[in-house]
DNA sequence: GGCCTATTGACACTCAGTGCCAGACAGGCC
DNA sequence: GGCCTGTCTGGCACTGAGTGTCAATAGGCC
């Protein structure tokens, strides 16, 4: 019903370029100065339509930002069964370093990410959604003398390192690279937590 | 301007009251379900004045809820220097277990809580805004090699400890006190980041 | 071509949130 | 007491997000 087929393909392409154009606005006028009807309207596209592809605003946003939460699963599966689980967690995230596309761009999104608060609880709340993706594979590592509690927050703590690294990257406009931050993240939590 | 005079008392004494109105709406009926015009006519005061106490239907439930920023960061600074920090922090958070009330309204609450996504979004920010307010102290304890990532690293772990613990005290009905759920995710954390 | 189904656009609606303005009301001053 | 002043309140109107409904349509399938 939904990935096979011509149809559906094109329309997921359509659905990004309607994405695309949105952040463009965005990223011109500002997140919240921007309107559903002025992106419908630059989309060409109408109101209910542009609500039917994404829900809210934020959505717009926040799909056009990397991480799946399977991908990030399938990454720590498929680490060295002895490596610690600290390890392991970063060497996972330092593979979602870096957008692909031009810096410049992502450093813009970043600060809007960051400046606008309902972004920042979204951009939250879609990395709890990783919690319950990394759960079983965790609790697996850490053994059997560990519960959900103990794996939760092993990998909340992860990620609430990734979402620092990600506030110093954007606050340092870009200058080190966000894999060495993740690591000096990941470090301190080493050193503190003993 | 704020908090003297009988006058202004009075007007908190009142705005609390409606706050209170406000979360047994919640409870009765559901957070999304009760809207503006709900809560003021049960309050008994007009609509406009009701967004001038709360801006939001979150802020009402935010602002029944323990936790505030310069609290914590004065329990933080009264823990001995020889302390580390990562025990600190635990004893620091270990402080506001309890909203003082009764159980099964702080579940239900609770529930509501982790069930509304735009609720559980408005309470990572907030405890997002306590990791200004423990930086300076954090950083001091970690020593001059740190900067502001590791002392932000090791906070936002240390609230992402709270919040998993508070998740499974919520999941598990409050079987389990909170605290020691607390105790045992810091507990987590400090096994695996070795 | 003709049928079927999903998608679209238009309309209407609810509700959150804000700006504005006029009236009420408490406190200080004469 | 009467008056002035600043604050609080309620009412009105407005924008914008988000949803339900329904007829028109466009693409896929036979």
């Amino acid at each position: 019903m939904s990935n096979e087929g011509l149809w559906s393909r094109t329309r997921q392409a359509a659905i990004a370029e309607v994405g695309t154009v949105a952040m463009d606005l965005f990223l011109q006028k500002g997140f919240e100065e921007t309107t559903f009807d002025d992106i419908a309207a630059a989309a060409g596209i109408s109101r209910r339509s542009l609500f039917r592809y994404f829900g809210t605003k934020e959505d717009i946003v926040l799909s056009h930002l990397a991480g799946d939460g399977a991908l990030i699963r399938d990454a720590l599966a498929a680490r060295p069964d002895d490596e610690p689980v600290w390890t392991a967690l970063l060497n996972v995230l330092l593979l979602i370093d870096d957008g692909g596309g031009d810096r410049a761009r992502l450093l813009k999104i970043s600060e809007m990410m960051y400046g606008v608060p309902s972004l920042r609880a979204r951009s939250l709340e879609k990395h709890l959604r990783w919690q319950s993706d990394l759960l079983p594979e965790v609790k697996r590592r850490l053994g059997t003398a560990s519960g959900d509690l103990q794996a939760a927050a092993v990998i909340t703590s992860a990620i609430a390192c990734l979402d620092a690294a990600g506030e110093i990257w954007t606050r340092e406009k870009g200058a080190v690279p966000l894999g060495n931050l993740l690591t000096d993240a990941f470090d301190a939590v080493r050193q503190a937590a003993r």
